[in-house]
DNA sequence: TAACTGTACTAATAGTCATAGTACAGTTAT
DNA sequence: ATAACTGTACTATGACTATTAGTACAGTTA
């Protein structure tokens, strides 16, 4: 479920948070699935208990899950539409990109090409 | 010339490095140009001269810069070229960023608008 | 009651970023 | 030659983050 890299420059904690927001925009995760319990996850990815809980705070501050003390953690009923409005703040990263590229002379119709291949997936 | 946020999130040296790159790829700096010195630009961005030493440091192993030992530090003869091929790898940065923002149901008009506007301002 | 759940701490380690200070060697103009 | 510049190298320190480690508490469930 989870493709952990320990050495990896970006945070255990952050892969895990986009790991999980990409499984419930795939659809594979889908509001009210219970999720792992931090000690489970953490035995299973070798990782502290800690590392998980982070992940999971902010996933639940994001609005993704919504933890339930002596319960649960679980997929939050409105997730996808929460993901939606987060990515929407990622046009900006996509916009100063498209900047430097252009700056740098990298053909427009390259760019173009990794935003089809994108939607083609689907 | 540089304009430096000292509380931001990316380091100094990080933005020393991308605004010298961006003034190289715009031609406001051109192949043999002197940058200024590590000391009086760490004077004159109130910061400490290490930290302009390691983003120009940086630029040096990029291949953006060459320093001279006892005379100085100038632009590289094929600093623009160096750069449009460092930038071709952030094609692949662009592919995952699109790839998120297709699974979150941005609509693709809205990313090559994106990209369109980007090479309107040349 | 026992075994699970999330949560809240403290402590310690490791790494990065930045500051601070010193020193050395090469270049240049006076 | 001297002074003033240049890049470079090095150590030490403080602040912050990421992570590990361990313990403890409160709620839930069989």
């Amino acid at each position: 479920m989870f493709q952990i890299q320990p050495y990896s420059p970006v945070p255990v904690y952050e892969q895990i948070v986009s790991q999980t927001e990409r499984l419930v925009l795939s659809g594979v995760l889908k509001a009210g699935d219970q999720m792992p319990s931090v000690r489970s996850l953490s035995i299973r990815l070798s990782v502290n208990p800690n590392t998980i809980q982070k992940a999971y705070n902010e996933l639940d501050a994001r609005g993704v899950l919504c933890a339930v003390p002596g319960k649960g953690c679980f997929v939050a009923v409105n997730a996808g539409e929460r993901l939606t409005e987060l990515c929407r703040g990622k046009l900006t990263e996509l916009r100063s990109l498209a900047d430097v590229l252009a700056l740098a002379g990298i053909p427009k119709e390259e760019l173009i090409q990794c935003i089809e291949s994108a939607y083609e997936k689907r």
